[in-house]
DNA sequence: TGGCGTTTTTGATCTAGATCATGTCTAACT
DNA sequence: AGTTAGACATGATCTAGATCAAAAACGCCA
């Protein structure tokens, strides 16, 4: 199973929770097929639309990254997905938004109207592609939810920001003696990080500084760490 | 946002993560449209299919109750989605499954070959309408694991098996004076429902008898318990 | 109806992670 | 370069839920 799917991964740059079979059946397939399809940006930490919205259009991230959340009253927040470039967002059942959605960074997204979308059999089927990748992602994070370690989470969320390592279709390291090693930007901060971990600021900073302390990683800056052994980090997981 | 849905819900013991909409484009719709459609019967506890198998089929299910899961190499177990009675199953991005499907009780499905849900325009659209259901149940369960406590996770869980109350499109307790009462039927075992839940056995356990001397709840078999005040439960769901 | 394996409940103890409390770093301004 | 507010790290303590260990209840078949 580990390796299954290598061959949908190939191309370069594709993240476990990646895009490369979206991309065939992509943007510049079904944007020709629409009407009119408008481009809109937010800028970080503006808010796209909020849980209970009425749902009237679709986005593709096409550049940037957002954030899906879900709020208690009492004020605890659960971030449910993190939608990236390539992926889609504003899906919903019936007539209202189910999360409210929040720019992690400055956002570029194509705007499509729901309306619009049911008529497309092109968009139909990619709205299903995406759908499908993100069922799996989240039966994914539903196992770290309820199963792993504070330490298994952390180390999955940063194999999740490594192209082509971690989970399925794994390459392994490069050949012998390459140095197994990667730059990743988090953009997000330590109190987004937990409250999609299930976890506190306190506990996500705690084994941040134990993989530190351990050798595994180097924070660069705060948004930004350097995994110095890929590997190792992926052995934390709790998948092997 | 409480009451939005009541239009769609009004039908009879239609649950909270239930399927009011899909069953007015459900099987009797599709089926007539195609070529052959089989059915298929297994017995509670059976598999339907395991994680890495080939995903060559998907399945409704027409009465019983399948349970999907994650395993990790270790044996932790952790129960990422209950598909009932109207709800799909069988969906894959590639050729694989990505989860093992267990039937709680005795099954009866409909199969249904992969490529010839391609082809049907209206297949196509019921199974766009499981997804986004899915995908709602699926963030909904996300929050809990990540951020409920024992005593929420399960009377939450509760809640999910009583038709019309809980959550969204919840009618609140029958005309005054009316008993606010209902009896439910788990068709889970204690390890399943803590499996679901990101518990242990012990907890789950524990959590039930807090209810019993609360007086909130009877146990009336392992797997049928008489909510004595629906309202009662509903307040510890976390959602209020 | 009685025996037995399985599931569930209950109790005692332990611990990972939460909570509470400071201290330190960073980055954006003067 | 110096100031400052927000983000991050670290330490001390607490606690919800896990773990370990029996006991009780269930349900099934002879």
């Amino acid at each position: 199973m580990e390796h299954a799917q290598a061959a949908y991964q190939r191309s370069e740059d594709v993240c476990i929770n990646d895009l490369a079979k979206l991309r065939s059946v992509g943007r510049e397939t079904w944007e020709a097929g629409l009407g009119q399809s408008r481009r809109h940006r937010i800028n970080a930490h503006e808010v796209l639309f909020y849980e209970g919205d009425t749902a009237e259009r679709l986005y593709e991230v096409v550049s940037g990254v957002i954030m899906l959340y879900k709020l208690l009253p009492d004020g605890r927040r659960q971030v449910v997905y993190i939608v990236r470039e390539g992926d889609m967002l504003g899906f919903s059942r019936h007539s209202e938004y189910d999360c409210t959605a929040e720019a992690l960074t400055d956002t570029e997204l194509v705007v499509i109207e729901a309306r619009e979308a049911e008529a497309s059999a092109q968009m139909q089927s990619h709205i299903n592609k995406c759908l499908l990748l993100q069922m799996e992602n989240l039966h994914e994070h539903t196992v770290l939810l309820g199963r792993k370690s504070a330490l298994e989470r952390v180390s999955t969320f940063l194999m999740s920001l490594v192209p082509n390592r971690g989970g399925n279709g794994c390459e392994g390291p490069a050949e012998e003696g390459r140095p197994d090693t990667r730059t990743v930007v988090l953009s997000m901060t330590r109190q987004e990080i937990a409250d999609y971990l299930g976890l506190t600021i306190e506990t996500v900073s705690r084994v941040v500084s134990q993989l530190k302390k351990r050798g595994l990683i180097k924070v660069e800056k705060q948004d930004s760490i350097h995994i110095a052994n890929i590997c190792g980090i992926c052995q934390l997981t709790g998948i092997h």
